[in-house]
DNA sequence: ATCCCTGCAAAGACTTTGCAACGAT
DNA sequence: ATCGTTGCAAAGTCTTTGCAGGGAT
């Protein structure tokens, strides 16, 4: 993976710069989403003089690119993840923060046909992610 | 139902103000999400001196009472919506904007429990929202 | 008359835009 | 050498806070 980012980036013309390693190493060792505030200060970590607008802006190329997901964190903001190629999902941790993914499609089918015929509406897309309780953080509190 | 939000207010010990009969009003009107704002430019037509940071009070208000609901639009911002007693989902129509809402607990059991044993995570809530055409946007555009 | 509520102004958080210098190719 | 990329500064948007006057009870 630490190579892959790096090859979509070339393959799509986009250039490999200091800023946008930092920022992509930083979202490869996270375990949670992380916000653009904290991308920059872990960022800085790797490249002293990164900056947040760089940070927005590689997201929104990382984003185009499929390589990260935008998600809907529990305190209100929205973080970002490293994401798998194809279609997931995003399960939260409440209590540590960590993110999981999961494959959602197929169990939803059967409720996007019952809301279909319920309300009428031709359903295109959907937002869904789950919040809970991962499981070290049940084993700690126990 | 124009009566039954000023009581609940009411019976929480709260008072019945210009101001938010003004935005309860538009809310009841809205077929969909309104943001703050939108929300303040139909209130003040209600009520002149409305201001932004009481359309954001009321909101809080509402929200707790459980009579509004936050939604995630399709443009990004959020928008608020008159929310029916219980668990519900909201589908939004990316055409007119319009909102419905749906109970969708039943459907998510079996995801749920899946999403469990996959990813060992206990899950305690979830976010859902459909996207789609709502059937009178499926009728215009044929 | 009490005290909750309001709206203005200001501050704060988050994100985007303009621009000149920098650096990957 | 070219031209995509960067980071600063500034502006824009959304939301919250402080406070004194106003209004519901």
């Amino acid at each position: 993976m630490i190579r892959e980012w790096e090859q979509q980036l070339y393959n799509n013309g986009y250039r490999i710069t200091a800023s946008r390693c930092a920022i992509m190493e930083v979202l490869r060792e996270a375990q949670e989403p992380l916000s653009a505030q904290e991308l920059l200060a872990r960022g800085r970590q790797h490249h002293r003089t990164l900056g947040i607008v760089t940070v927005y802006r590689t997201l929104d190329l990382l984003s185009e690119l499929g390589l990260v997901r935008r998600v809907h964190r529990s305190d209100g903001c929205h973080g970002y993840l490293s994401a798998s190629p194809g279609h997931h999902h995003a399960i939260l941790c409440l209590h540590c923060g960590r993110a999981s993914e999961f494959q959602g499609q197929d169990d939803l089918i059967e409720l996007l046909g019952r809301v279909r015929r319920e309300t009428g509406f031709e359903i295109d897309d959907h937002l869904l992610q789950l919040y809970g309780t991962c499981s070290e953080c049940r084993a700690h509190d126990v």
